[in-house]
DNA sequence: GCCAACGTTGGC
DNA sequence: GCCAACGTTGGC
């Protein structure tokens, strides 16, 4: 069971938009190390979803759904199905990460622009602790 | 809206 | 194979 950090502009598709489709196609990622991390998800692993830009926020905890397969958009390219799971109660914002001891190794803290990125289960836990107490 | 940081491309 | 130029991301 691992645990990842997926990226998306609240404007161009949300926490709302995953809720509202139950499931969808993270695809579109063209960034080596992003595609390495998608090519490591296995089924039911544990993603955090970031809103960057407007937000900055960690909102939700969704999972995949289906493993690897070629994008449809660019075969050289690959993506996978995620679907969410719940909504944090709380959000966890950028500043709140950058602010923590805790979280100061987090790949979102020190690698800012990577869309997607793994995270570490004591992050993870971190994370909803501080969420939800 | 600006710009720093980073990844990618392409000329040499 | 190096590195400058360029494009993109994303925080501010």
């Amino acid at each position: 069971m691992n645990y990842w950090l997926v990226k998306s502009e609240p404007s161009t598709y949300s926490w709302d938009d995953l809720e509202k489709d139950k499931k969808t196609t993270w695809d579109g990622v063209r960034n080596f190390q992003a595609r390495n991390n998608l090519k490591e998800m296995k089924k039911g692993d544990i993603l955090l979803f970031y809103h960057s830009n407007e937000d900055k926020a960690i909102v939700g905890i969704a999972k995949v759904a289906r493993e690897q397969f070629p994008d449809p958009k660019d075969k050289d390219w690959i993506a996978v199905e995620i679907s969410p799971e719940r909504k944090l109660k709380t959000p966890v914002t950028l500043a709140q990460a950058k602010a923590d001891a805790k979280l100061a190794n987090m790949v979102l803290v020190k690698s800012s622009r990577l869309s997607v990125q793994p995270v570490k289960k004591e992050e993870f836990d971190w994370i909803i602790k501080r969420s939800e107490g």
